[in-house]
DNA sequence: TGAAATTGTCACAATCATAAACTAAATAAA
DNA sequence: TTTATTTAGTTTATGATTGTGACAATTTCA
C-alpha cells in the first residue's frame, strides 16, 4: 500500500496522458524536456514540471527528464506494475469489445474472467476467454485475487452486478452501463457514458464559440 | 445556433444526469423536488437549483419541477432535438460495439454511416448498415450533412482519419482512439480513453483512502 | 391566516489550476 | 576557469470555478 502524500485528481488524470506521450516519442531518444512533453500532451510546461514533481525528483536541471526511469515511475505511481486482474461482466458488443481490446493488457492489466448470465452465451469463447455464469464470479474472484470489476451489462443489471463484483472482494468498479452506481465506502467507482459523451459534445455543437473541455 | 449565455462546464456534465434521473423515476410522477433529484443524481440540491436555473425558471416555488418540462428544456438544452447524424470510422470490436448501441438513439442520435478501410470488411454490414470505404466519407457527410464523427479506429489512424473528418465538413469528434488528437479552431473534440480510466482507478486502488473523483 | 414546502439567487468559502517568477544545478562554450 | 545557457524544482500570486449555506419569495394546504 502506497503513503498518500496526495497526488491533486487533475494531476492524476494527466499522468496517464504523459505516460502515452512517451510512448510516442522516438524511440531512440533517452532523454526529454518538460517542454517537448509539454508540446505533446498540450499542456503549459511548468504544470509537467509542477506535476511530475509529485512523483520525486525524477528529472536533472540543465537536461531533463530520462524516458525510461519517467516511465517507470509513472508506472509505478500509477500501480501498472500490480499486475490487477480484471473481469468483464456483460459480454454483448461493448463486453466482447472490451475483453478484445488490447490496451488494457498493454497497461499491465489482465482480463481474466468473462460473466454473462445469458445461457446462449456461457461457455462460448471471447477472445480466447470462456464465458461464465454470474453464480461462478465468486469462486474466480478468489481464485485470481480480482481487483477490478468491468460492468458492460444493460443498465437494468448493473447495480445488481456491482452489488455482487464488491461482495466478492472487488474493490474497483469500471462502468459502462448508463446508471449511476451506489456510492460505496472504500469502493472505486469510474462510469463511462457513452451517450453522455455525446449528448456533452452535441451542447456545444449549438454553441461553437464555447469548447468542450475535459 | 443558440444565444450563449454561458452555461459552466461543470453544469453541463450533469444535465445528461439529470436527464438519466428523470428516466429512472416512477412514470406516475409529473413533478420532482430538487431534493429528490439531488439525491437521485448525487449531488447537493442546491447545485441542482443552481444547475437548472440556467435553463431558465423552470420550477414552482413550494411545488417543484414538472418532469415533463424538466426533460423538454433539458434535451432543448443539449441539443438532442436537433437529430444530429454521426458517422463511425472504424468497424473493429469497438466500432462494432458503437455501432449497435442503442443508446444513441434514444437520446436522439442516428449512426448513418460505417467506414473502414478494411478490404475484408467493406460492403460487409453491420447494425444493419454496409461498411464503406473511406473514400465515400466527404459524399457521405454531405448527403448526410454529419455533424458527428466518432474515431475508433487504432490510435496510429486516429490523427489521420480526424483530419479527413474535419475535412468533410465534420464539427465534432468523439475519439476512442489512445492518442491525443491536434486541437482544430471551432472543431469539439471529447476523447474517452479505456485504459486511461483503469490507469486512474488503478491509482486509487493502491490508495483506497483517497477517492477517485469526476 | 399561518405553517410548511420548495424554488431562485446571492454571497461566501474553498479549492484548485495556471502561469509567472525565481533559484539551483548541470552542461557547454569561451 | 569563468561565463552563458539550459532546464528542473519551488514558491508565489492570480484568477477562475465551483460548491454550499442562507434566505427571501412563492405556492399550497390546513
Amino acid at each position: 500500500m502506497k503513503e498518500n502524500k496526495k497526488i491533486p485528481p487533475a494531476t492524476v488524470k494527466r499522468l496517464p496522458i504523459y505516460l502515452q506521450c512517451l510512448d510516442q516519442i522516438d524511440p531512440k531518444d533517452i532523454g526529454i524536456s518538460s517542454k517537448k512533453l509539454a508540446e505533446l500532451a498540450k499542456v503549459n510546461d511548468a504544470q509537467v514540471r509542477r506535476d511530475l514533481s509529485h512523483l520525486g525528483t525524477l528529472g536533472t536541471r540543465g537536461v531533463g527528464y530520462d524516458i525510461s526511469t519517467l516511465r517507470n515511475q509513472l508506472q509505478l505511481e500509477l500501480g501498472l506494475v500490480e499486475g490487477w486482474s480484471a473481469v468483464i461482466v456483460g459480454v454483448g458488443n461493448l463486453g466482447s469489445a472490451l475483453a478484445h481490446y488490447g490496451g488494457f493488457k498493454d497497461k499491465g492489466f489482465g482480463v481474466v474472467g468473462l460473466f454473462d448470465d445469458d445461457p446462449k452465451k456461457i461457455n462460448s469463447q471471447v477472445a480466447g476467454l470462456v464465458i461464465k455464469p454470474l453464480s461462478e464470479l465468486e469462486d474466480y474472484c478468489n481464485k485470481f485475487n480480482v481487483a477490478i470489476g468491468i460492468i458492460a451489462t444493460p443498465g437494468e443489471f448493473a447495480q445488481n452486478v456491482a452489488d455482487q463484483l464488491i461482495n466478492c472482494g472487488v474493490r474497483s468498479i469500471l462502468n459502462f452501463a448508463p446508471v449511476l452506481l451506489k456510492n460505496v465506502k472504500d469502493i472505486q467507482i469510474r462510469s463511462v457514458d457513452l451517450s453522455q459523451e455525446l449528448q456533452i459534445l452535441s451542447y456545444y455543437l449549438d454553441r461553437p464559440i464555447l469548447k468542450a473541455v475535459d
